[in-house]
DNA sequence: ATGCCTATTATTAATAGA
């Protein structure tokens, strides 16, 4: 099972690239931000068409989110954070996909610091970060995927003494994010990935792609009970250097099915009963 | 410290992005 987030900065704008990449690579499970567009320009019919199905809850001129599959309708689970439903700004939605639960973000840039945007961004962590405490206490397989506008550390980012004081990579945030992984959270790319230096994100600006001056703050989280799962994780990046791309690459993981217990003889067959929900859960 | 580039919206410029 392969899961992407991807941020498109603009649906409309991009979607034959998004066609092409969706048509290329076939993921199961996609998450989508920076719509750009109000809920009745989502292009739903084209996605139709190339066979996903999709919740969204888009904006007009900013932010938008979504989620599309493969395998049917998304079932909806919530639009917005659950502490502050009634904020304008399209950031967040989450759906039950096979029996997972996909929480699709979309972070606030928070620049300038300081002031009050990155107030806000420190005030919708807050939010957000409560919000996963309880999806991990849930114990519901849950993939938290998107645009986090946070590089973790470091090895994140091309140059980091040029970031220190920027919204993306003040220490607040770099907390906030390291706070989450102790709820219990896997970052994805860096567990397949320890050393690498991965980047999701490229500027428009002085011909970053090419001279690979990049960022990375798209990020897939996963709940402790699917970390096992995981055996592969990475970066589109030659979507990048496409023609009329987005500034961002899609990120994916890959999932193993479920495993069904093994009768061997060095481990005993488990019920009858316990073996058949598992084999039902696959997938 | 700032522009660079790109998208959107509303009228040729402003705003936001990261």
């Amino acid at each position: 099972m392969r899961i992407a987030t991807y941020n498109v900065n603009g649906i409309n704008g991009r979607l034959a690239v998004v066609l092409r990449w969706l048509e290329q690579v076939q993921p199961d499970v996609v998450c989508l931000q920076e719509l750009k567009a109000p809920d009745e320009r989502f292009p739903e019919e084209a996605l139709n068409k190339a066979g996903y199905r999709a919740l969204w809850r888009g904006q007009k001129s900013w932010n938008g989110v979504a989620i599309l599959a493969r395998d049917g309708l998304p079932l909806a689970a919530r639009a917005g954070l659950p502490t502050d439903p009634d904020d304008p700004q399209s950031r967040y939605i989450e759906a039950e996909v096979s029996g997972i639960i996909i929480g699709c973000l979309y972070a606030p840039n928070g620049n300038p610091w300081p002031g009050a945007k990155f107030d806000y961004k420190l005030a919708w962590y807050k939010r957000f970060s409560a919000h996963a405490k309880k999806l991990i206490a849930a114990g519901a397989p849950t993939i938290l995927a998107g645009d986090y506008n946070i590089m973790p550390t470091e090895l994140d980012v091309y140059k980091p003494e040029r970031w220190v004081n920027d919204a993306l990579f003040r220490v607040e945030v770099r907390d906030v994010y390291a706070k989450l992984l102790k709820q219990g959270w896997t970052d994805a790319i860096r567990a397949r990935h320890p050393t690498a230096r991965i980047y999701t994100f490229w500027d428009y600006f002085r011909n970053a792609y090419a001279r690979n001056a990049g960022l990375r703050i798209d990020h897939v989280l996963l709940s402790p009970d699917l970390a096992p799962r995981l055996i592969a994780a990475g970066v589109d990046g030659a979507v990048r250097g496409w023609e009329k791309t987005s500034d961002h690459a899609p990120t994916w993981i890959q999932l193993a099915p479920v495993k069904v217990a093994k009768k061997t003889a060095a481990r005993k067959a488990k019920p009858a009963a316990k073996a058949k929900t598992a084999k039902k859960a696959k997938r």
